[in-house]
DNA sequence: CGCCCATTTGACAGCTTTCAAATCGCGTGG
DNA sequence: CCACGCGATTTGAAAGCTGTCAAATGGGCG
């Protein structure tokens, strides 16, 4: 049953970041919900909107951006599997950025005052959401190092291994050889580079070996290179190991 | 009572995130704590600590930071008066980063399990404080934007636009005079650029006629002036007028 | 087969960094 | 009250990474 929910990857997650208990798994197993299907470039929510509901990724990607007065596009976080994407948006009551799909998408859509309720009410789903959105803080400090610090050929190979660590343990495919779901605009739009430059630098890094590229499938030859080439240390994902907490879940469902 | 507990500029603050009844004013005013003076320059904590207390900055300046496998430093928040400096770290149990003194500050030192209980057993707290860590993610998010996608003269202006609202609202001064914690080499490490080029950045502004600054004061002789050259707008700060919730605050109280 | 979007390439300009070295400001001690 | 010392600010010249502007090439889908 715990399987079987569409929301099932979203409460995986949260289990990870703190343990709950088989009430706490039901009351979000019971949250009102529908499910629904977008194509890549589609727009969950718009800059200014306000936070009525609160989607749940289910598969597929999707990003946030924002845009500066003179147009050019930032890309803010990108999200995937689980992720309860505009979490942050209900707690403020209106959206900063907005959030398109970046691959086509299928969320449940859930309506911002029972999300909002259900965290409030209960302390260990509001440990386990508050820790979440504190992780994605924990890694736009992140970016924003890499931005301002590490030249092209580092923030690129930075963000390759952060994306497999991470669909790594959303479970969504091997470490090493992944779906990459941004085009070379966009891993720009990420990375605060031209689409020429962030070009030219992944022949550099495909040409040292670190990794291969085939239509939108990512292959990494060499992982301690690509590491060391990306200054990464993978600490700020706070990652835990999935199955000790999980478990803990179902034993207690 | 309210006005006199060291307590209280943290408690106005969350007040202004969301408004708080008489007996949750009376429990946060009632969290164990000491006070504590460190002088500029000092650690408050280290990245990789355990989260054992939590810090609640009283008067002065604090910023977080962390530095690549290369040893160049960055910047990636500046806290002041009111602030939870580390409810983030108390939320994943580690610091993801350090945090040190920007000037002479005082804490209150409140342990990590009492303001996480009180945290999690009262909704509106929750809410408050949650909502409070939103801000500084939506804060950094803009700061993403701004060394990603903006010049130094424009990174520049923007974030003396941005101190000067949140100091405006943290009741510590006036929007366009006002104390300037940072040296050069600071607000370079701040916005992603050399101290060498941030100083011959400040003198474009000064020429320009949109700021003074004499000893660490800074004058912002042109307001409207300097959110044009900063390409600066408000909305991410989520400002909210300081009456009003403060007034409900008090009117339960 | 053709269209459209994404990737690739070239040459050149420009913003920022680098590396010193000089100057300034200010608190301290004589 | 003035000299000293140290950190912060300022200045110069040269090198480098990245951006800009087109234009060509490639690949997938109808």
């Amino acid at each position: 049953m715990f399987q079987t929910s569409p929301l099932s990857p979203m409460i995986a997650k949260l289990a990870r970041r703190h343990p709950l208990g088989s009430t706490e798994v039901d009351a979000l197993l019971a949250l009102p919900h529908r499910v629904a299907r977008l194509e890549r470039g589609s727009f969950l929510v718009r800059e200014g909107d306000r936070a009525t509901h609160c989607r749940v990724l289910l598969s597929g990607f999707v990003y946030r951006h924002k845009c500066t007065g003179e147009g050019a596009r930032q890309i803010v976080s990108i999200h995937l599997k689980g992720d309860l994407v505009d979490l942050p948006n209900v707690m403020l009551d209106v959206a900063d950025d907005s959030i398109q799909a970046l691959t086509e998408v299928s969320v449940a859509i859930v309506p911002a005052e029972e999300i909002l309720a259900l965290a409030l009410a209960s302390p260990n789903i509001a440990k386990a959401m508050w820790a979440d959105t504190m992780v994605d803080a924990s890694i736009l400090r992140e970016w924003l190092i890499n931005v301002a610090r590490h030249d092209a050929r580092q923030r690129i190979a930075h963000l390759i291994c952060e994306l497999a660590l991470r669909q790594e343990a959303a479970g969504v495919c091997e470490r090493l050889e992944y779906y990459w779901p941004l085009t070379q605009e966009q891993l720009g739009e990420t990375t605060g580079l031209t689409s020429v430059h962030v070009n030219r630098t992944l022949q550099k890094l495909r040409a040292e070996g670190l990794l291969r590229t085939s239509a939108r499938q990512l292959i990494v030859s060499d992982w301690e290179g690509l590491k060391v080439a990306g200054d990464f240390t993978a600490g700020y994902l706070h990652l835990t190991p999935a199955t000790p907490s999980l478990a803990r879940a179902f034993e207690s469902a």
